[in-house]
DNA sequence: CAAAATACATGACCGTCATCATGAATAAAC
DNA sequence: GTTTATTCATGATGACGGTCATGTATTTTG
């Protein structure tokens, strides 16, 4: 039963989608391509219609989680709320995607594709850049070494917060390292 | 054919340290049971003389690796080493396990035993006292508080510099990241 | 030294999952 | 309107991996 051209490309942005979220909330190996395609109102045979296999969805949701990241240059408020917010380390579908995903593949990156780790490196960069636009008080240089410095240690936290078992725990490594970041940045 | 208790005792040791390195190496999913039963010598079969479940095994490593984490304290000189050299980036084996094994089992933690996601809990209490110990000039309250934001810090540091595809600028992540630390602990 | 206990090797089982082959049904082309 | 192209559903296949049953050899015990 085919369908029409504007059907499938609605299906196969369904299928990113839902892929996208599933990810993030279960990593990579944790999710099956029929559990993907369940979500996205398929049956599993279909998706080969739409990517050659597993290893090419990955690397396709990371090139186009980094084009979604050039769209928009966030204040470093914002910045701070989707990273350091209880809510992003309690709810997995939220937040940023590099802490995310990138520890999914991180530990056997090697087996991955080329294409996913570029994409991946890619996002990394991009958001260096957007984040030292996010410090407009320094130098340009300077720019660049605020934003890798608050970055790590954005990350750090949401990574430690939400492999904490303790949400008291968790709240206060977000809470301490944020206070960190802006009583270190106004400084 | 039974071996002696002393031999044993070995075996089953060295099914935890290899499992434990290459675990840390390829994620919990990326490596099979009898991987490493074949990296300590022995044959898949002989796992479940040892331990209950792959999920006892992964439990009872985290639980290992946390005790063996409160027999040292280590300077911030030795911290910083052990998580800010290009070779603990480059070398999946080496560096601290939290930063190394949080992430495979993060994104999907709620899957994973009770037991091994308090050990994990445990271990980021007993790391962030650890460090604490590190800032002996600074009030105990605030020992505690730099722990935090320093540790934050080089865990992000070394997610993303691992996550790199670019040498380069893994190091520049990892450089910058160690300058404001030591600067910032200086001051 | 004899008897019992047991650690390991071998091999099989069963479920899961990525991938592919086939067919049906409908949009697109002419 | 007829033909062609193609999207999806259904089902099968083959590999992989955690788990377990059985047998064997050796240690331990008395």
């Amino acid at each position: 039963m085919k369908v029409s051209r504007a059907q499938m490309a609605e299906n196969r942005s369904r299928i990113l989608e839902a892929a996208c979220r599933m990810f993030q909330q279960k990593g990579f190996d944790g999710v099956t391509l029929a559990e993907v395609m369940k979500a996205a109102g398929l049956t599993h045979g279909a998706f080969y219609g739409h990517f050659r296999s597993k290893e090419d969805l990955i690397a396709q949701i990371l090139q186009h989680r980094c084009e979604k990241m050039r769209e928009s240059r966030p204040s470093l408020e914002s910045f701070l709320d989707s990273y350091l917010s209880p809510g992003v380390c309690t709810d997995p579908t939220r937040g940023c995607h590099i802490p995310a995903l990138a520890p999914a593949l991180g530990p056997d990156m090697v087996h991955h594709s080329p294409e996913a780790r570029a994409a991946l490196t890619e996002s990394i960069r991009v958001q260096i850049d957007r984040l030292g636009a996010a410090f407009p008080e320094s130098a340009p240089g300077e720019q660049r070494r605020a934003a890798i410095r608050t970055w790590a240690a954005m990350v750090g936290a949401l990574l430690l917060a939400k492999a904490s078992d303790d949400p008291d725990l968790a709240t206060e490594i977000l809470s301490e390292v944020r206070v960190g970041i802006v009583s270190g940045s106004t400084a």
